[in-house]
RNA sequence: GGCGGCGUGGUGAAAUGGCAGACACAGCGGACUUAAAAUCCGCUGGGCUUAACCGCCCGUGCGGGUUCGAGUCCCGCCGCCGCUACCA
């Protein structure tokens, strides 16, 4: 009686046997253009799948159902004579890490070494095609050294409203000096640079100092003290992005806002390329959904409000400039700065006891208290643009500062949260929409518009007509917005605008683990770093945990701080997106010392095929907006400064599902459904889990683990082992009953080539879960003879190498022994089908009266439509349900079915 | 509230508008075995009918529609999951 289980095959021997081997023999390995081995007869396939953040858990399940699936690509594509390139790297810069080190006293590097170490381990455990020659990590000076020479890169651009793309800023400096004119055209009109509604919104005196640095301003990374997200529990600031519910995404700490000077990039010059260029993408539809929403492009006008006195300009962005009569009051966010200017005596105790309750509370309490409205008025008014009318300017934190201009007219007949607050405050409403067209009932007096003053009864949000609004009064919301833009525009009050939700990148933390900035100030300037002078690394230091204060651990290492006598270095870090940006750049040509990606190698890999980039890219949905908008954005930079050779990087996505646990909830520590992909491989081996993992259903479906599946799948491989070896009386295994002479039967026949037909459309078409059923079905058909054609087995193999690579190969070298054979199963060319072979020479069909099966018959497989009618005519059941009918319709679907209709 | 996805046996799931439930899991029965495990074979959506075969009816969340024919397409509901949230 033996403790240990009685394994069903070998893998615990072979399977580690062939990780070997593969390692040794650099099989995997992709030379590039002009290496030795390079085979530029063939075409490239780039598969990639978003590289881990090497935590110190180690591997779960969900790790391997991507890394499964683009490994069976590869692996394939390889078989299909391609160039595969099929990499993998490390995500290891950020604040898990480093938090990890802060608890456990030790360097981040020495942990984030370790935990690569052990995730390395787990990988290789698996028997992916990886070419380790191109293992890449974010925390390497030889990597985050490009990472740095790309923000200089931002650093060094501006983007040019005109030809829509990022240029040098030496040409915006040059062409500045040079034409007077041109630098007064951009000096007012800063807009250009892609941020008119944040400048809209300013105050003056930020405006003149923005007039006056307007070549640092229009950098594509710039420096702003703009209001962020501080997270005084993990002592840095975060990217809107990273902020959920008002709380961090990591740990999820209290975020609140604090202005502060950061690293801005400008991705909103971007917004419209990155929604418009995201059609020719092979992205699934709600990918790209979420990234257009989360950019969330809405078009209006900006309209100009004065103050009574006259003294002040409010801005406000609108959807709805045909409503324009109907603002009976205006509300700017509490952080607004015109408010200091404009609240009245009498009304600053309230005004500063509401910002101060507002600035309290987090954004989450904001959103928790969306019911029921609160705000507070200022005590001043300004006057309606259109009718002259004197309006309360109130403050509400229902108006954001991040949006739009900071500050609103309210409708409250035309928007549910104005509707609201004026019920609440009791504010005039005054309905200008109707939903079908009507005459004004308003008086016609003055030549002034006519006004109704009873107030409607409910709030319309819809299109219709417009009623009380003067010139606009019966023309339809469309047809309004139109006019009294045209309106606006000539008095210049107004003008037509886009408008984006998407904010400019926050890029600073005040963290030790990640890049550090290649710039120096000098009396409260900021440059470059030379490209020579990188990498800069970060300083050692003994003590690098957050200071609590907002200034960053770096500014503690001296040494470092100062770069001459009057220069001292930028003190902030890079975020952790910032490596992962552009990491599948760096596997082009991982080893390359001269250049972030070698011009020949991104050429070839990159640029390719016709559309270019990444061929597959396999990773999580939650990488939707983070992630996936960002490196679309570097790589747009990159491509605008001539460095890379395709718009944007990554042609085809597809979303893994989650894995749920046995229970079908999420897999949590404290739930205890978690799943050690180390604990499977041990027990079934790297083939079943991989098997397992791709047969569980749909690759992009969320599904629930099940052991006894893995053992499903097991016995499944096991019985492709014993089709070839046959158990010894000592326990070891021999070649079986395998035959060279012998040949499969019709039957069997045609179930190869349908497998061989269906195996490769499935997997061109990442469908794992049918593609494996359609080899067990080839399995199934051979068990039970004797002995068995070497030629099927062999085809078998190489179908399912891309699924059990171990497993195959192990049979694939004892057929070899045996009957001889040239080279690996990884080698092996894919094979083709025969389409004759598919069909029998009888075939059969269903016989069906009014769409209900009633018999089958058997056809010769190239009857003819009259014959098959013919023949289900004759059908003994058919005319007993046909009897006494008439016969209306006959429909002859060739080989599938034949339909009578019958009165 | 908004956007997106999904509802098919006891379970995971298949199904270019053409015979619903392939392939597995679990279950039941059998073979082999002193016995068990492993392996192999058979059955396995629900109901009615029959001694049995046969046969019939119902069935893809619910209600309509298009079609010779709908799990699949269209319209309207219900339920679950994910993302997002006062975006002017």
């Amino acid at each position: 009686m033996s403790t240990a289980r009685r394994k069903p095959y070998p893998f615990d021997i072979f399977e580690p046997k062939w990780q070997q081997h593969w390692d040794r023999q650099q099989t995997f390995h992709a030379p590039n253009p002009g290496e030795l081995g390079f085979d530029s007869a063939k075409s490239k396939y780039y598969v990639l799948d978003m590289f881990p953040y090497p935590s110190g858990a180690g591997l779960h399940v969900g790790h391997p159902e991507g890394y499964t699936a683009t490994d069976i690509l590869g692996r394939y594509k390889r078989m299909r004579g391609c160039n595969v390139l099929h990499p993998m790297g490390w995500d290891a810069f950020g604040l898990p890490a480093e938090q990890y080190a802060i608890k456990t006293g030790q360097h981040p590097a020495v942990t984030t070494a370790q935990n690569v170490a052990h995730f390395k381990g787990q990988l290789q455990r698996l028997g992916f095609g990886y070419d380790w020659q191109r293992e890449v990590n974010t925390t390497d000076p030889g990597y985050f050294r490009w990472t740095q020479w790309i923000f200089l890169q931002l650093y060094n651009s501006y983007y040019d409203p005109e030809l829509k793309k990022a240029q040098p800023i030496a040409l915006l400096e040059d062409a500045l000096s040079l034409d007077p004119q041109r630098k007064a055209e951009w000096s007012e009109n800063v807009y250009l640079l892609g941020t008119h509604s944040a400048y809209a919104g300013m105050d003056e005196e930020h405006r003149a100092s923005l007039r006056e640095n307007l070549l640092q301003y229009a950098r594509l990374a710039y420096v702003s003290e703009a209001p962020v997200n501080w997270c005084s529990e993990l002592g840095t600031v975060l990217a809107n992005e990273e902020v959920i519910d008002g709380k961090s995404e990591v740990g999820g700490h209290p975020v609140e806002r604090r202005p502060m000077r950061q690293w801005m990039l400008r991705i909103t010059s971007y917004a419209q390329r990155l929604i418009d260029e995201l059609d020719g993408l092979d992205w699934p539809e709600g990918i790209k959904l979420l990234q257009k929403n989360w950019i969330g492009r809405s078009e209006g006008a900006e309209v100009e409000f004065k103050t009574a006195e006259g003294s002040e300009r409010i801005i406000v962005f609108t959807t709805r400039p045909d409503t324009l009569y109907g603002a009976t009051y205006m509300v700017l966010a509490p952080e607004h700065a015109l408010v200091e200017k404009i609240v009245t005596e009498e009304q600053w105790p309230a005004v500063r006891e509401y910002r101060d309750k507002t600035a309290r509370k987090s954004d989450l309490d904001r959103t928790d208290l969306a019911k029921d409205k609160t705000g507070v008025w200022t005590g001043a008014f300004a006057v309606n643009p259109v009718n002259g009318e004197r309006i309360p300017i109130w403050i509400a934190d229902y108006v954001l500062t991040g949006y739009g201009t900071g500050a609103i007219m309210a409708v409250p007949a035309h928007d549910e949260r104005d509707w609201e607050f004026a019920k609440k405050f009791a504010l005039p409403i005054r309905e200008v929409v109707s939903s079908s067209p009507r005459l004004s009932v308003g008086l016609a007096g003055g030549g002034g518009s006519g006004v109704c003053n009873s107030e409607p009864l409910e709030c319309f949000v819809g299109e219709g007509f417009a009623v009380n609004s003067g010139p606009l009064d019966g023309f339809s919301s469309e047809d309004a917005k139109a006019e009294i833009t045209r309106l606006l525009t000539e008095q210049r009050l107004g003008f037509q605008t886009v408008n984006y939700k998407l904010r400019d990148w926050l890029f600073s933390r005040q963290r030790y683990w990640g890049e550090p900035f290649p710039i120096v100030w000098e009396n409260g300037q900021h440059r470059a770093l030379d490209a020579s002078e990188l990498p800069l690394r970060p300083p050692e230091l003994a003590d690098f945990k957050p200071t609590g204060t907002g200034e960053p651990p770096l500014a503690k290492a001296t040494d470092w701080l100062r770069y001459s006598d009057k220069a001292t270095r930028e003190t902030n870090t890079m975020p952790q997106w910032a490596g992962s940006c552009w990491y599948y750049l760096r596997y082009c040509d991982a080893q390359n010392a001269a250049r972030f990606v070698g011009t020949d190698a991104e050429r070839y890999w990159m640029g390719g095929g016709q559309p270019g980039g990444v061929d597959l890219y396999v990773g999580g949905t939650e990488h939707a907006v983070l992630h996936l908008l960002y490196a679309r954005f570097w790589h747009k930079v990159l491509f605008d400064l001539g460095h890379v050779s395709t718009p944007e990087p990554f042609q085809r996505l597809v979303n893994q599902g989650l894995i749920l646990g046995e229970d079908g909830q999420k897999m949590s520590k404290s739930r205890g459904n978690v799943v050690n992909p180390d604990d499977v491989i041990v027990e079934y081996g790297a083939d079943a889990l991989r098997g397992y993992l791709m047969f569980m259903g749909p690759l992009e479906a969320t599904k629930p683990w099940s052991m006894s599946g893995v053992e499903g799948i097991a016995r499944f491989l096991a019985r492709v082992w014993r089709l070839v070896m046959a158990e010894q009386q000592d326990g070891s295994w021999a070649l079986g009953a395998v035959s060279a002479e012998a040949e499969p039967d019709k039957a069997q026949l045609r179930v190869i080539h349908a497998s061989i037909k269906k195996v490769t459309a499935d997997i061109e078409a990442l469908s794992f879960n049918t593609a494996l059923s359609q080899l067990m079905i080839f399995t199934n058909a051979f068990v039970n003879t004797t002995p068995r054609p070497l030629s099927a087995v062999r085809t078998l193999l190489t179908l399912l190498n891309p699924f059990a690579p171990h497993l195959t190969e192990e049979l694939w070298q004892n057929l070899a022994a045996r009957f001889g054979d040239a080279g690996e199963l990884a080698d092996a060319v894919w094979p083709a089908w025969d389409e004759r072979l598919l069909i029998d020479d009888e075939i059969e069909i269903a016989l069906q009266v009014n769409g209900k099966v009633r018999d089958k018959i058997v056809v010769l497989k190239d009857a003819t439509r009259e014959a098959v009618e013919a023949q289900a005519r004759s059908s003994a059941k058919i005319a007993e349900w046909t009897a006494g009918k008439e016969i209306k319709k006959v429909i002859v679907v060739p080989g599938k079915l034949v339909n009578i209709v019958v009165a």
